[in-house]
DNA sequence: AGATGTAATTATGAATTCATAATTCAGTCA
DNA sequence: TGACTGAATTATGAATTCATAATTACATCT
């Protein structure tokens, strides 16, 4: 008999990891907030040990810090940072593209094409949280049908480190509209199955998303001095 | 006062963590072996838990599997997986090649050059030894060199997943003369500080070193059927 | 009042213990 | 002999306990 799938109930240690790190990149836990294991075994009701495990894992991906007898505290996400995870997340979705002209079916392309026309329809009535949603969709799918897991695993791991950031500003009109532009140009490339174009065009995406980014957070900062 | 380095003595799972990494790295622990805690417990003359939690990381680093209830197995690699691993590799290593031709000042530069200097006499003498010593710190020399943590800290987890394979097969002189090649080109344009060339160079030059790994593996599979 | 040294408290690192899932192995039956 | 059953063993997941480092609170002194 040829194994089905192997059930498994997820160990505590591995649903804390995936519950701490969404409070972390939904800015549940502030950055440089201290995390006493005491008040997060409390509030998930678990003991120390699994939640020990999980803080491990999180340090490894570089969301919390733990300093040697005195415990967790959320990253800090600093200027720098953000220009560098944002410089290897656009190398990362050059690769994306190239392999997902090449690895994607039509199928994989004409469902990729549905998500993108809900976006165009969420943008045309300015509906922010769809257009998030149909936004995330399109990427999930390109990285998916890059068929690369190790790209996969580590886009995701990045990505994780700067959706906080999304938090921090919101979209002008102006860059929401060249995104939209953008994704344009990045069906027309994938269904013409142009992987050198779309994998370039997908870096400068990138790139612009982190540029507004920048320029979004410095406004905030105006705004704050004033 | 000003923070000077915070000291920090490691603590036990940490330290663990180094030592599994590098004898699953090094080969010590074979792909596919099951690793049981009792076993490396007593090896390391610890208890379980800092070993636990040494293992929740490695495992977030994909060197070891963990399945439910069953314990820690070393991951294998695929032929797949070492595709994927290098694709990403590549991408990488093109970054770097751009950033450290932006970041890295002459003196980074004059010392790159030095233990380019060692590695091109280590190949005249055929010292295998030397010239992976040398080829080692330059490739580190770069990354460092490139200035982007993010960057370096996904390099080192992707390098470590395919250093293994530096075990699992011996450099043609064929390749290794190629790879002299693609280094004093490299030296070339990291003097003319052409980042753009330099990375498209470097991302070749794995590209190259991936080929001549799987004609490798291909050919010692040949040896063990003949 | 502010600084300094010391005791009390708290939090963390690691060992141990307990419960349970997985595996092994002996015994039974076809 | 060989496949199945179920008890015994072993290994793992998680809680608890213990030792120690870090922090806080307090008293003392200048």
């Amino acid at each position: 008999m040829n194994q089905i799938e192997t059930l498994r109930r997820p160990t505590l240690h591995e649903e804390l990891v995936e519950r701490l790190r969404n409070m972390v990149v939904e800015d549940a836990l502030k950055p440089g907030e201290k995390v006493p294991e005491k008040d997060l075994c409390e509030a998930f009701g678990v003991s120390r040990t699994p939640l020990r495990e999980a803080l491990k894992v999180l340090a490894s991906e570089g969301l919390v810090i733990l300093q040697t007898n005195r415990g967790a505290r959320v990253a800090e996400v600093t200027q720098e940072e953000l220009e560098n995870t944002f410089a290897v997340i656009a190398m990362l979705e050059q690769l994306v593209g190239e392999l997902a002209c090449q690895n994607l079916d039509d199928a994989g392309i004409a469902h990729i094409q549905k998500r993108h026309d809900a976006m165009i329809k969420a943008f045309g009535v300015r509906d922010l949280q769809a257009y998030f949603k149909a936004n995330q969709d399109i990427h999930n799918a390109l990285i998916e049908g890059a068929g690369n897991d190790i790209l996969e695993s580590h886009h995701r791991m990045l990505a994780a480190r700067v959706r906080r950031a999304r938090f921090m500003v919101n979209l002008s009109d102006e860059r929401w509209q060249q995104a939209i532009e953008e994704h344009e140009k990045m069906m027309v490339l994938l269904r013409a199955r142009d992987g050198q174009s779309l994998g370039r065009l997908m870096k400068i995406h990138m790139l612009n998303k982190y540029d507004a980014l920048v320029k979004a957070l410095a406004a905030a900062e105006d705004d704050l001095a004033n």
